[in-house]
RNA sequence: CGCGGGGUGGAGCAGUCUGGUAGCUCGUUGGGCUCAUAACCCAAAGGUCGCAGGUUCAAAUCCUGCCCCCGCAACCA
């Protein structure tokens, strides 16, 4: 027995949960089941983060208080995870009283440590990212990478954190504790990044009202993310009188304390928050364990891009288990994995429908027949089911403390498999036709039942919903308690069989993603198609009536087209599709940048005539200036074609 | 040398840490069963495990070098 703390980021109230949300705390949910079902102490939390810049200005732009936004989005994450099933000990808001005190005691012993100063900071502010870029990693026009937005340049007070003097010592600790960052490639990738140079930390903002007060500092407010990683111990009570589950859960030596995060967050719990715990002398988690993420069509899911994931329909019709198993067993645990309707379709059917509720289904049915109504009045003791079993059991419980979801559960399949097999192995419909209930048909169907019995238990931490009706189905209407009841033979003789019902019934594959299809494109056209749609329209009405979009030829000869032959072409470094051209324009030799060269390679261009656009104004891209432009056919998402006089012409010919 | 992920039968993926007969789902072909959710079982076809070296009795797995694909970053003037 042991005692574990299992928790799952807090989640920023600024946009309403997604995929990724869901399968973080589902994943910390089937942990936290399966250590309780393990008999071990064991608490899990979750929460929302809810302080910052973006809220505030988000509740500006609604007209409401940040407070209300956050306790909308609050809300919906409460039904959600009511929804999901989702067990935590504890959902903790930043904007809690009670995470306050953790946050300033955590504070005043950085302060004591002497790893707190004021100093200016200044440079290209994104407030969609609370953060400050350096003119490198800024483009053109000084626009956040993340939200291609303008940024702003300003400069304030701040107080920083002396991350420079933990390079060593979080380099030990990756040492001397390989688990503390999981999986491996996490682990090195977070150690390079140390390596590299750690610069100090900001850790206040001046400009912020929506956020907590920086003790001892007037005017400052505590930067977002001390505060945030301050909940998983301001949950625990650290910082206030007496904090029993503090020193229960983080204090004590022998505790377990897992973070889980998806890969994007990884270095703020792998780097500045045992940073922040060691110069506050506090014990530091056991593990940050970084999960991958759910790409749709390849991609990753992001807002911007439109693609998010919101399973919503699929759990509306084949309820939240189903997508948990799915979450589950789909990904790898910790690489990245792709949703789609249609994978979504397939796991269900095979595993669900065909193997799981067909097995409950057949076997239950034989033994209402053959005895009655119930469960066979025989136990077998020794038998293939059997052996099977305690490879599969071994097997789970292994992969279960790994965190190797897919392999226990492919596991527990395993059984199933062998259950049908078995069963037409040894026939017990045709010997019921001759023997009736005889033992030994008892022994086979209980087998078989056993069978089940054993993977829906070990399924209770991932579909703690339909499980136990599993179990119910076969005979037990209470699920046990512990991960132990997998031992073999647990299943009760002569115990009542009620009729049995689907508990996964079929998807009609075709008909369901036909149907999903039409939802999609329905959605497409009444959201993204609507948008540029309406600004065309107010474009057009501005201008003459008749002849919307034209122009007239004038219009037109301001473009000046010449045919250019090409004299020198090549690739632009470190750009995957950069061309740098030379080209000549009839007695006038230009450079030109074409972001030609997935398509093209230079060799094949050198002495072949283009179209180009003689009187654009230069840029430069890359670092190189670019004085026209290569005329080409770019099909959405194809590559590009390049267009080109039918005959050879002379160079700078006006095309027209 | 920008960062990262990946290359395993027709498709999608495990397996690589801890070397030892290459596995799963779907699909294809043939057969069986008829208790069951058109399900289940058996068999077959189909794989140079990206390439080349190396270590080893033994390499998908460890080492070295290389090739290709996909994200992200920089850029389609």
């Amino acid at each position: 027995m042991g005692t574990h703390y299992v928790t799952t980021p807090i989640y920023y109230v600024n946009d309403l949960p997604h995929i990724g949300h869901v399968y973080t705390t589902v994943v910390a949910d089937a942990v936290a089941r399966y250590r309780r079902l393990s008999g071990d102490d064991t608490y899990f939390l979750t929460g929302t983060d809810e302080h910052g810049q973006n809220i505030e200005r988000a509740a500006r732009e609604q007209g409401v208080e940040p407070i209300a936004l956050a306790d909308r989005v609050v809300t919906r994450y409460h039904e959600l995870w009511e929804e999901y099933a989702i067990s935590h000990d504890d959902f903790l808001r930043t904007t809690q009283p009670r995470h306050r005190p953790a946050v300033d005691e955590v504070i005043r012993r950085i302060e004591a440590a002497g790893d707190l100063y004021t100093a200016a900071h200044e440079g290209w502010y994104c407030p969609a990212c609370e953060t400050f870029y350096t003119e490198k990693e800024l483009g053109e026009g000084h626009r956040c990478p993340v939200h291609e937005r303008a940024t702003e340049w300003k400069s304030e007070e701040n107080v920083f954190f002396r991350l420079g003097r933990y390079q060593e010592p979080l380099l030990r600790l990756y040492a001397e504790h390989p688990e503390f960052v999981r999986p491996e490639t996490r682990r090195n990738e977070v150690r390079a990044f140390v390596e590299g140079g750690l610069r100090d930390l900001s850790v206040s903002r001046a400009s912020l009202a929506w956020g907590l007060p920086f003790p001892n500092r007037p005017g400052q407010t505590v930067y977002v993310w001390l505060d945030a990683l301050s909940n998983y111990i301001s949950a625990l009570g650290f910082g206030a009188d007496p904090g029993p589950l503090y020193e229960r859960y983080w204090a004590a030596p022998e505790a377990t304390r897992l973070h889980l995060v998806g890969k994007d967050i990884l270095r703020f719990h792998a780097v500045y928050w045992p940073a922040f715990l060691m110069s506050a002398g506090l014990p530091l988690p056991t593990t940050v364990w970084a999960h991958g993420w759910w790409l749709r069509d390849q991609k990753k899911v992001s807002k911007s891009s439109g693609n998010l994931v919101r399973p919503d329909e699929l759990v509306a019709r084949f309820g939240t288990d189903a997508l948990r198993y799915f979450l589950l067993r789909e990904m790898v645990f910790g690489q990245d994995a792709s949703f789609s309707d249609e994978a979504f379709a397939e796991r269900y059917n095979a595993d669900l429908a065909n193997t799981l509720g067909n097995t409950v289904s057949r076997v239950v049915t034989l033994s209402r027949r053959a005895f009655d109504g119930q469960t066979p009045p025989e136990p077998c003791d020794a038998n293939p089911v059997k052996t099977r079993a305690a490879e599969v059991v071994a097997e789970y419980r292994a992969a279960m403390d790994e965190l190797a979801f897919h392999r226990a559960l492919t596991a527990l399949w395993r059984l199933l498999d062998e259950a049908n097999q078995y069963l037409v192995e040894r026939e017990p419909w045709k010997r019921m036709k001759q023997e009736g209930g005889s033992p030994a048909v008892s022994r086979v169907l209980w087998n078989c039942l056993e069978a089940v019995r054993i993977v829906a238990t070990g399924l209770l931490p991932f579909m703690p919903q339909t499980a136990p009706r599993v179990l119910a189905a076969i005979g037990l209407p209470v699920p046990p308690e512990r991960i132990d009841a997998m031992a073999w033979g647990g299943t009760p003789t002569s115990a009542l069989l009620p009729e049995p019902e689907p508990i996964f019934p079929r998807i009609d594959k075709e008909a369901w993603l036909g149907e999903a299809k039409t939802a999609a494109a329905a959605g497409q056209s009444g959201g993204k198609a609507a948008e540029p749609a309406e600004e065309k329209a107010a474009a057009s009405a501005s201008d003459d009536e008749e002849g919307a979009g034209m122009i007239d030829i004038d219009r037109f000869f301001e473009t000046e087209l010449r045919v250019a032959t090409v004299k020198v072409a090549e690739r632009v470094p470190k750009s995957n599709k950069l061309l740098r051209l030379e080209v000549d324009l009839g007695g006038e030799i230009r450079q030109l940048v074409a972001g030609i060269g997935k398509a093209y390679e230079p060799e094949a261009l050198v002495g072949r005539q283009v179209v180009v656009v003689a009187n654009l104004k230069p840029a430069k891209l890359m670092g190189i200036e670019s004085q026209g432009m290569v005329l080409a056919a770019s099909p959405d998402g194809g590559d590009p074609v390049l267009v080109h006089p039918e005959r050879l012409v002379p160079a700078g010919t006006r095309v027209r």
